[in-house]
This record gives structure tokens, sequence and C-alpha cells, in this order.
DNA sequence: TATTGTTATACTCTATAACTATA
DNA sequence: TATAGTTATAGAGTATAACAATA
């Protein structure tokens, strides 16, 4: 927060009195502390920070972590039909897939079916990951909750699922 | 992103048609979609599509409309302090303020008490722009508060502060 | 010595076109 | 012809190190 207010005309001598993570301006952001994009944009890299920096030990980022969970509540889910519901490009996803595949945590089964198709599954390892990566991410929502109240985490949930497909 | 006619405010009884841009999944996405970074970003996403395509007419993208509005209140500014204001790496803002410049929206004058500095200033044509851009702004908050409600949108601002800076 | 701006670089994420092999 | 997966590539956005000019 700004220890001025808004119209602050005189300069402050050597402000150097910035804490690490706290910037000390007194710049005039007009219409962006109020602006949607703007704070969704801010909230958004803050909660991200703080999620990656959790599951940091086990070694996912949020988008591995999203793929894990849903190759493990649809196995055997083609390799579109997980892009189309996490909407990734399909192009993108394969080298994803393929390091989660390098690390023994998912595998591509052909499908009996289908010979074009993959059937995705997680390894057992993956499996056991998934579980450390749940409790890490538990841990992380808790920290979020401790902000924002359990009144305040159900209310942000459903203005955000307003926003979602707009 | 355009919002498509198909209204219908129904409860999907089971399975809902696959429109474009509509994936008729039956695909279980577990706990993400009631996790908040997975809500959030799926929101900014949403909401950033809607407003690059909003200003689209001016040419401006999100980081660029934010620059121009911090320069505008606050004539003068240095790089250094404009890049700590909205957390952008000084390094990364130089070819995008070049861009700016070339485009004739913004000027680097030299600091004449400091010539290391630069005081950057709006041009008139930037000015004029950031009017047009501020209108389309303003139809791109409006509607997002059609999706929120006035009410929602002062509960979402104040959320969304509360994890700012987590 | 420290600060301001700059260059170069690299890594992530995202987007699109074109290819292959199967259906 | 259409679909599933792949490759290559390009564009944003972001991050760090190192440098020149200036203080």
């Amino acid at each position: 927060m700004a220890a001025r207010g808004k119209s602050a005309r005189r300069k402050p001598a050597v402000r150097k009195a910035t804490r690490p993570g706290t910037v000390a301006s007194n710049v005039d952001l007009g219409s962006l502390p109020a602006a949607l994009g703007y704070l969704l944009r801010r909230a958004q890299v803050a909660v991200f920070a703080d999620f990656i920096a959790t599951l940091d030990g086990v070694g996912l980022r949020p988008g591995q972590y999203s793929v894990l969970i849903v190759i493990e509540g649809n196995p055997g889910l083609s390799q579109r039909e997980l892009c189309a519901a996490l909407d990734i490009q399909e192009a993108n996803f394969v080298p994803m897939m393929n390091g989660l595949v390098r690390r023994g945590l998912a595998q591509r089964r052909p499908s009996p079916a289908d010979h074009r198709r993959y059937a995705l599954h997680l390894t057992a390892r993956g499996a056991a990951l998934l579980r450390r990566a749940r409790a890490l991410h538990r841990s992380h929502e808790a920290r979020l909750v401790a902000r924002l109240g359990t009144r305040g985490r159900a209310a942000l949930t459903r203005l955000l699922q307003a926003l979602a497909n707009l």
C-alpha cells in the first residue's frame, strides 16, 4: 500500500526504504487497481507462484499437475480428449506428455480398437507422486483460505466461474 | 471468444451438444474445478481474451495499455520507476517502449538533472489513443459487471486484492 | 561504486500449419 | 475424407547476466 496520498507532489528524500517484495512507490496507477483484468492477473501470478513453490519438491508445474489429475480420473483417455478438456493445444501436449513418460509417471498404451489413439494411464509411480502432490496442493489451498476465509473462498469460486467462459 | 447465441440458462440434463468451442466432454476433472489456481487461470485467460479483442481496434495489448496509463498519470517518470510500479523487468520494457515510441504514442525525453534517466511522456497522439482505449476498456468492464453484478464485482475486487500480494 | 538503460539470451507458454498413419 | 498424433516453427511473456554511460 502507498504510504502517501494519491496526489503526493513532493518527492520523498531518496526512498530506499523498500523491503524485498514491497515497492514503496508513489506512482499513480490510475484506473488499473480498479480494473478486473489487472487484479485478476496479479492474483493469478501470485497464486501460481505460491503453487509452483509449494509443488517444487515433486517437480510438477501447474499444467503437469492438472494433466496427471485428469489422467488418473479418466484412465484410457486419448490425448485429444484430454487436451479438449484442459484447453491444451494437442501439438503442445506432445512434449509435455513425453516428459511425464520419460519420468515414468504416465504411459501411452496402444488403443486396441483404434490404432490411431493412445490410451493414457498413470504408472504406479505417477499415482504415488500425485498423492504427494495432492497433499502439497491442499497445503497451498489452506494458505489461500487463510487469506480469504471459508466464506470468501466460496464467493471467489462462484465469481471466477462466472467469468471463466466469458 | 464471441458469445454464442445459444444462451440457454438451462440445467444441463445429461450432455451438452458439441458446439465449436464447447467440448462435449464427459471427462472428469476431479479436484481441478475446486482449485483456486485453476479457476483463477481460466478466468484470467477468458477476461484477457475479451480485453484483447475489445482493444484490438486501438492496437494495444494489456501490458501496453497499463504502461500508457501509468505514463499519463505520472509524466516524467523514469523507466525504472515505471517498471517497479508495474512489476515489469527493465530489460523487457525496452523493446516494449521502443514500440510505443515508434508508433508515436510515447516519448523518452532526456532528464535534465540526471543524464542517465529518461523522462517518459505521452505524445498528443498517445493521449488521444488512450482516450479511445479507455472507452473500450469501460465497455469491457461493463461486460464483466453484467456477469458479476455490481455487488459481485466489488466482492471480487476485494478477494483478488487479498490474493495479489500473497 | 552505484544507478539507468540496454543488449543478448534463454526458457515457458501458446498458436498454427503441415505432415504420418490409421480409420 | 476424416481423425489421432506428431513435427516444426513462431510469437508472446518472463527471467538473468553483463555491459556502457552517467552519477
